[in-house]
DNA sequence: CATGAATGAGTTTTCATTCAT
DNA sequence: TATGAATGAAAACTCATTCAT
């Protein structure tokens, strides 16, 4: 419906040796002006001229490597999203850690994840972008959110088996964790309110994020 | 840089049948008219031509009523922000309604307002224009978000008084109230992702959030 | 050529008792304001809605009274060519004053009246607006150094029939005169260079200007 | 607060046969399509789509070539200056010409060439736009007026030297001998007045000034 | 006669896209 | 494949003029 034409790239998958480095390394450095230019500017506001200033190409180059501002404009936010919105993994468990100090951490990394400038720029761009690419939310529940909360989701369901908490839908609390840790700092960040988001502060904030969430479903031993 | 220079409406403050319904009437009639193109294309995206069409009145009109399309904008989003951002307010108290249910219905007229397109619209626009309209977030929360959470720290500072409830910080608990109440739902909405969104389900969710809280705050009978 | 209908004005020649002196009031007001910013601004980089502003009136009453902006242009100019452009008279004879006394002030009150503002402008706008506007010449000429011209042609004509002068063809030298007149300083100004205009400076020039002349014109004793 | 950045021009500073000549082609193109209609209707009262017309060439392709309508119309002006506002120089001196016969060539030369279409429509657009284009003045007074005074300057000066004029400020006598020259003809033709500017009347008029000029400066046999 | 809201053709300028080199 | 000049549609905004009140 918006005419967006993705150009496959996945060229060569195996490491063949071909022209490929030359290619993907003008396409990189495409998209990296393409970063700049998108995240500081928005998709309206961005212009090709000015990315293929940023990337130091010319305004032709642009039009081989990318049908146009849109599929440049997919381009960019999938490798953006592949790249910069990892999902937080990594949640031990067993003897090792508790609860507790796990999902600090998690609220702690959740917290620092979503108010760099990136995160808060692709957040900006998915907002008010997504009726025009609907395929974007695809693509960030795809590399970010979604397999954020798969891992969190699936931590949960274990401790759920472990008997340390009691969870009658883990996905819904997973989702309700993350919106937790978004209170305060990230809400201010997103709407340019000045908060404090000093590393002192943001542990605090998880640290009462956790333990609240752990008040939500912790056994109460009687 | 904004160059918002927002022009005073001055609804006839004697009663005095005059000339201010015609302007006022063109003033609605165009406002009505850009809202409809700003949130189906955002800041950028609008095109006075179109918002003078959608209106129904010619392009210099739109320039005679405001000073320019920023100004126009920031008209827009406070008239809409006034109206469509009413807080949630009377959170009835004492014997009239047990707490939980007090919550139960604050997250669903939360969750009902947030998933409403003028709601969903203007969250998009406050996002994405933000830096450019840095006042759209002063507006926001002074007719919206903030008003409504100072409603909901009143009222949960009352239930602390009331010995109902033990918060340390009652504020910080309303914002996290709020943020629990936008999981699922309103954040799949915000993010085009299907959900269901049936009475039923926010009901549920609704109750689902607030038993939650309930379960952080509630004093633990020994 | 260029659609000018210049709007008889000359009501009531005698001084019957009527509307005029109201009607010829808000003329006069507006066309002050007209004046201010033609002068500023030219012909073409003046609006209308700004002389209106200036002026006081509503833009209708622009309309009211002239019949469009070259009309109100020519009415302008013609007002102040009259009332500004008024011509270098009253060069005494006889034995009041010497010629060169005479010419020495007559070069400086030129120097003087060229150098104002308003002189300045109305040169401006003549010299810029006169093949849109063909009648602009005929207007400064009559009122202005047309007849300035013929005043000092006059002066120099009598010279010569007191033998004072020896002049083949005095309207040419008059001519002649009022060029030199215009050396260094105003040609400077008019092109927006620096000069020294003190009145001393212009009491010098004229001086050695008039003796220029003299030495071309007076008969040299054997 | 001019902003005109006058884009360098490159002319092939080796003799290699690169592609300057056609872009300096489409920018003489475009210049010659905006003298026309900046001579014609002066800097305000051109438009960038009637300039684009003339030369033939989209709107688009002025943007790309100067960077607004200021800018070009610097360009057009510096180009002109340089090529059609030449000093008259070459005054040669010795015993090869009488001073007479080289002040009446200069005054014919002057009076040609300031007559000429061209050199009318500069002056009228120096003197009407000098305001708003300060640069104007010294471009015009470098390329022209200014050179032609030096020279005539110099000349003069040298002829002091050789005894054979009595000048105490030759610079003052320069320009004054120069306004001289426009007495008559050249104010006429500024001003739309009819005149004679036939070959013969330039020459009668020439010889007319230049004696008038040596009656002042000639030193006097006794 | 004065007003000022409404108009629409006009302005300068930008931009995504194409294409010959 | 890389370039960048050329394009023309569309952007924001202005302006002389009209007309109902």
């Amino acid at each position: 419906m918006t005419g967006i034409t993705d150009d496959g790239h996945m060229d060569t998958p195996d490491g063949s040796t071909n022209t490929d480095p030359a290619g993907n390394a003008k396409r990189e450095q495409i998209l990296k002006g393409a970063g700049t230019i998108f995240l500081a500017d928005g998709y309206e506001g961005a212009s090709m001229s000015r990315i293929a200033q940023m990337a130091g190409v010319s305004k032709g180059t642009l039009y081989n490597h990318f049908d146009g501002k849109a599929s440049l404009f997919s381009a960019f936010f999938e490798e953006q999203a592949r790249c910069h919105l990892a999902p937080i993994e990594a949640l031990s468990h067993g003897s090792e850690q508790s609860i507790r100090v796990t999902l600090i951490r998690f609220a702690d990394m959740t917290v620092h994840l979503l108010i760099s400038p990136m995160a808060l720029g692709l957040h900006r761009i998915i907002v008010s972008e997504v009726e025009k690419f609907p395929h974007l939310a695809d693509t960030f529940w795809r590399y970010g959110f979604g397999r954020t909360l798969s891992n969190l989701t699936e931590y949960l369901a274990r401790s759920v088996t472990l008997g340390e908490l009691e969870i009658a839908d883990p996905s819904l609390s997973a989702e309700q964790f993350m919106l937790m840790c978004q209170a305060r700092i990230i809400q201010h960040r997103r709407f340019g309110l000045p908060v404090d988001d000093s590393n002192a502060a943001i542990a605090e904030f998880a640290a009462f994020t956790a333990d609240s969430f752990l008040k939500i479903y912790e056994p109460r031993h009687q």
